[in-house]
DNA sequence: AGCACGCCGACT
DNA sequence: GTCGGCGTGCTC
C-alpha cells in the first residue's frame, strides 16, 4: 500500500506539500521528523506534518521523499504544538514557523546525535584469530589492527575511513561485533543541587515575591515589576534554586546577551550546573550543541535571546523573560513573532510558570497584570541606600542653543564634570546633522530612493540615507540652485561630540551609536573604557540606555524629548517613558546622587509632568487609558498589512481590495490604505492597511477567512506584501 | 523564498 | 554579436 506524507517546507506558501514514501525508506515516518524532498529544481528539508495512505493529487504530480533524516520527532510535542499555534497566530506557513524553531544546523540537515553510541570490538574468535589469513584482505586487516588496540565507536570508524564492507565481512565471520550503549548524560544536578556561592539575604519584598512564586504549580504567568536596583536578579536566582533543586530546567530569555554580561555571570556563578548560553557569536554547530544539551537535560539553565525561546527542555521547569518590555523580543524581519507572547503560550503548553521581569512593564503586560490574567508582584525598594534622583525640565522655547545644548545644561554639566563625575547625553540622531540645507535657497537634500533627508557625516565626508544606506560625497554645490552655501541643519551625535570636545577640552568625549559600534566588540571596548573612567562625557543614542550601569555618571541629559513625544508611532511615548525611567534609575547609583534633565519646548506637557512626578507606574496607566480611548493595542488587536510596489497605485489598489474583504463594524475596523510613514523607501512606494478588532479571536477568524481570497487577488502578485500581527512600530 | 525562463541595454 | 538586468511564474 502506498504511503504519503504531508511536509511543511520553509517557503512562504501557506500550505503543506504531499510526497510519496518510497519503498527504499524502511523506517516509518512520523510527525515531526525531518525529510529531504525535491521541490521544483531544488532540494529542501521539511518536517512531516501528517501521514496518510491516500492522496487526492494526480499521481504524476507527486514526487518521492529523498531521505528521512530522523528516527524520532525533532521537537517535543509541546514545542511542536507551540509552533503550529504560532504559525496560525502570525498567519505564516507552518514550514516558515518550524524553520524558525529549529537550529540552523538542523535546518541544513545536520544529524542529531542519538542517545546511544555504537561500539565495535573484537570477539573471542577475533582475538585469537591470526591476521596472516587476511593478507589478501588489507581493508579487513586494517580494521583488525585498529580493534586490537581497543574498541572503537562508529564515529571513530568513520573518521578513520575504515571500509564498511570490511567491517561487514568481519562481522559475518564473527571476529568482530558491535553493541549499542546509552550515552552517559550527566544529570547529577537533578539529584543533588550544589551552590557555588551563598545566596544573598533577601529583603522582605524579595522574600515575599520568592515565596509567592514558589507556591505556584503548573502554568502561571507573573509580572515582576521591580524598579532599577530593587534586585530582580536575586529573585530570579532564588526561584531558580527551587526549580533546579526539583530537578527541573530553566529557560532565561534576555534582550541582547552582549549587553548583559554581568547578569549572565551571576547565573553561571551561583549554581554548580551546566549553563548553555546561546548568543550570536556561536557557530551553527555550537548552537546545535547547546540545543542538544538543553534537550537532553544536561544543561540545567539555558540563557539566550529571542530565538532561544524554541529550545527544547527534557525537564521544563520555568521560563524567565528579563526586560520583558524590550522591543527586541519582537522579530522584525520575516515572521514577526513576539518571544514574550510565545513564552506565555509555551508556559501554558508545558504547564510551567512564566516570569516576566522589568522595571518598566510594557502596556501589554501591565494590562494583563491589572486585569488579573497575570499575577503582579512589585519591588519598590532599592537595595542599598542610593538617593533618589533629582529631575528637571529645561524649557528651551526661545532659548539660544549651542548645537542643541542650552546654557542651563552646559552649566550643569560643568558642575558635574568638575566634581570628577561622568555625564551622559542622549540624542536619538546619528551622524553630524540630520539634513543638508542650502543657506541661499533653503533646499534640503533628499535621498533619491527614499522619502527622507540625507544625514551629513562630516568625518566620513559623505551624506548618507539612514533608511536605505544610499550615500554620496558631501556635495559642494546645492543640487537645486548651485549655491556653495551649504550647511548642516539640526544636530546629530557626531556634531554634538565635536562641539563638546571644544567646549570641555579637559574632558574626553566618547560617542556610542550604530556608527561607532558597528565593528564587532567595539561596543564592549567602549563600555570598558567608560567604566575605567577614560571618558568623562558620554554621547549616545538609545543603545546606550540598554542595561548598562555607569556608577560614575551623575548627570543624564535628554536632548531630544520633543522628537520622542511627537512621533507618528503610537508606541513612542511608552518607549520614551521606559527610556527615561531606565536612565533615571541608573543615574548616580551608590553614594552619588544623580540628576536627570530633559530639554523640551513643551515644558508644560502633562505626559512629561506625570512621568516626572508620579513615576512610570502612573504614567503607564495613563497611557493605557489613552490607548483604550483610541482603540489601540493592547486594548484592541492590530494587524498591519504592508504593501510595496514600484507604482504607488498598485500598492494602493491592492490594499483597497484587501480592505473590501475585511469586516467593518463596531468591533472591527479597517484603516487605510494610507502611505507608510516612510512613504518611499529604497525606490519603492509603501502603503499600509491596518485591521483592528476588539478581540483577539475576531481578528483571527476574520483574517483567516479573508486570507485565501487575498492570496488569490491578481494584484497580490504585482506587489510585495507582508503581514505584521501586533506590530511594534508602524514605520 | 529560491530558481529558471525570458526579454531589453552597454560591453568584448 | 553576448552578458546581465530583474519581471513573472512555479514549486507536491
Amino acid at each position: 500500500m502506498p504511503l504519503f506524507v504531508e511536509v511543511a517546507l520553509p517557503v512562504p506558501m501557506r500550505q503543506a506539500f504531499s510526497y510519496k514514501v518510497p519503498d527504499s525508506i524502511s523506517t516509518l515516518p512520523k510527525k515531526g521528523m525531518r525529510v529531504k524532498v525535491p521541490f521544483g529544481r531544488q532540494q529542501l528539508i521539511g518536517l512531516v506534518t501528517g501521514i496518510s495512505d491516500t492522496c487526492n493529487l494526480a499521481p504524476q504530480q507527486i514526487k518521492s521523499i529523498i531521505e528521512l533524516l530522523d528516527d524520532e520527532p525533532l521537537l517535543p510535542d509541546s514545542l511542536y504544538k507551540l509552533t503550529v499555534w504560532a504559525a496560525r497566530y502570525y498567519f505564516c506557513s507552518l514550514g516558515q514557523m518550524l524553520s524558525q524553531a529549529i537550529p540552523v544546523a538542523l535546518r541544513k540537515g545536520a544529524e542529531v546525535s542519538s542517545n546511544t553510541t555504537t561500539f565495535w570490538h573484537l570477539t573471542g574468535a577475533g582475538r585469537s584469530a591470526s591476521l596472516d589469513t587476511l593478507k589478501r584482505a588489507p581493508a579487513q586487516k586494517k580494521v583488525m589492527e585498529h580493534l586490537l588496540k581497543g574498541e572503537l565507536t562508529q564515529d571513530e570508524i568513520t573518521s578513520l575511513a575504515l571500509s564498511k564492507s570490511a567491517l561487514k565481512a568481519l562481522h559475518e565471520r564473527a571476529w568482530i561485533t558491535q553493541d549499542e550503549r546509552v550515552n552517559s548524560i550527566d544529570l547529577s544536578w537533578r539529584d543533588k543541587l550544589e551552590l557555588d556561592e551563598d545566596p544573598l539575604t533577601l529583603n522582605p519584598e524579595q522574600a515575599i515575591a520568592v515565596a509567592m512564586l514558589n507556591q505556584q504549580t503548573g502554568y502561571h504567568c507573573t509580572l515582576l515589576e521591580g524598579i532599577t536596583g530593587s534586585g530582580k536578579t536575586e529573585v530570579y536566582l532564588a526561584l531558580l534554586e527551587s526549580i533546579l533543586s526539583k530537578g527541573k530546567q530553566a529557560l532565561i530569555l534576555v534582550p541582547e546577551i552582549g549587553l548583559t554580561p554581568q547578569t549572565i555571570s551571576r547565573f553561571k556563578s551561583r549554581f554548580k550546573v551546566q549553563v548553555a548560553v546561546i548568543h550570536s557569536g556561536l557557530t551553527d554547530n555550537q548552537r546545535l550543541a547547546a540545543w542538544q544539551q538543553a534537550k537532553s537535560g544536561e544543561a540545567a539553565i539555558i540563557i539566550g535571546t529571542r530565538s532561544a525561546l524554541f529550545t527544547p527542555m527534557a525537564f521544563p521547569g520555568v521560563i524567565i523573560l528579563d526586560e520583558e518590555h524590550d522591543s527586541s523580543f519582537k522579530q522584525q524581519e520575516g515572521v514577526g513573532y513576539h518571544a514574550r507572547d510565545l513564552a506565555v503560550m509555551r508556559g501554558h503548553l508545558e504547564k510551567i510558570p512564566v516570569l516576566l521581569g522589568t522595571a518598566t512593564p510594557s502596556l501589554e503586560s501591565l494590562q494583563n497584570a491589572l486585569s488579573g490574567r497575570y499575577k503582579h508582584l512589585e519591588l519598590g525598594q532599592r537595595a542599598g541606600n542610593a538617593e533618589k534622583v533629582r529631575q528637571g525640565i529645561i524649557d528651551i522655547s526661545n532659548q539660544p542653543l549651542n548645537t542643541g545644548l542650552s546654557h542651563a545644561l552646559l552649566n550643569e554639566m560643568r558642575i558635574h564634570l568638575d566634581a570628577g563625575n561622568q555625564v551622559l547625553l542622549f540624542l536619538n540622531r546619528r551622524g553630524f546633522a540630520p539634513a543638508l540645507l542650502c543657506h541661499e535657497c533653503g533646499h534640503l537634500h533628499e535621498c533619491d530612493r527614499c522619502d527622507a533627508f540625507f544625514t551629513v557625516h562630516q568625518s566620513l565626508g559623505e551624506i548618507r540615507c539612514h533608511h536605505c544606506g544610499n550615500h554620496y560625497a558631501i556635495p559642494k554645490q546645492c543640487h537645486s540652485c548651485g549655491s556653495t552655501m551649504l550647511m548642516g541643519q539640526g544636530v546629530g551625535t557626531e556634531q554634538l561630540a565635536n562641539v563638546l570636545e571644544k567646549e570641555f577640552p579637559k574632558y574626553p568625549v566618547v560617542r556610542i551609536d550604530r556608527d561607532t559600534t558597528s565593528r564587532k566588540g567595539a561596543l564592549e571596548a567602549h563600555l570598558n573604557a567608560i567604566h575605567k573612567g577614560e571618558y568623562k562625557i558620554l554621547v549616545g543614542t538609545q543603545m546606550l540606555a540598554k542595561g548598562h550601569h555607569f556608577p560614575d555618571v551623575t548627570l543624564v541629559g535628554l536632548l531630544d524629548v520633543d522628537g520622542a513625544l511627537f512621533s507618528a508611532d503610537f508606541r513612542a511615548p511608552e518607549r520614551f517613558g521606559q527610556l527615561y525611567t531606565q536612565v533615571s534609575g541608573r543615574a548616580g547609583r551608590a553614594r552619588k546622587p544623580g540628576t536627570v534633565l530633559m530639554q523640551t519646548h513643551q515644558a508644560d506637557n502633562p505626559v512629561l509632568r506625570e512621568l516626572m512626578h508620579k513615576g512610570y507606574g502612573e504614567f503607564a496607566r495613563g497611557q493605557l487609558n489613552e490607548r483604550k480611548q483610541a482603540l489601540l493595542p493592547p486594548a484592541w488587536h492590530m494587524l498591519l498589512i504592508r504593501a510595496e510596489a514600484h507604482q504607488a497605485v498598485d500598492a494602493d489598489n491592492f490594499l483597497s481590495q484587501v480592505a473590501e474583504l475585511l469586516p467593518q463594524n463596531e468591533e472591527s475596523e479597517v484603516i487605510g490604505p494610507m502611505p507608510a510613514p516612510m512613504d518611499k523607501k529604497a525606490g519603492k512606494y509603501r502603503r499600509h492597511l491596518i485591521f483592528q478588532t476588539k478581540s483577539r479571536n475576531q481578528l483571527q477568524h476574520a483574517f483567516e477567512h479573508a486570507l485565501p481570497q487575498i492570496e488569490s487577488l491578481p494584484l497580490a502578485k504585482r506587489c510585495r506584501w507582508s503581514l505584521d500581527r501586533d506590530p511594534q512600530d508602524l514605520l
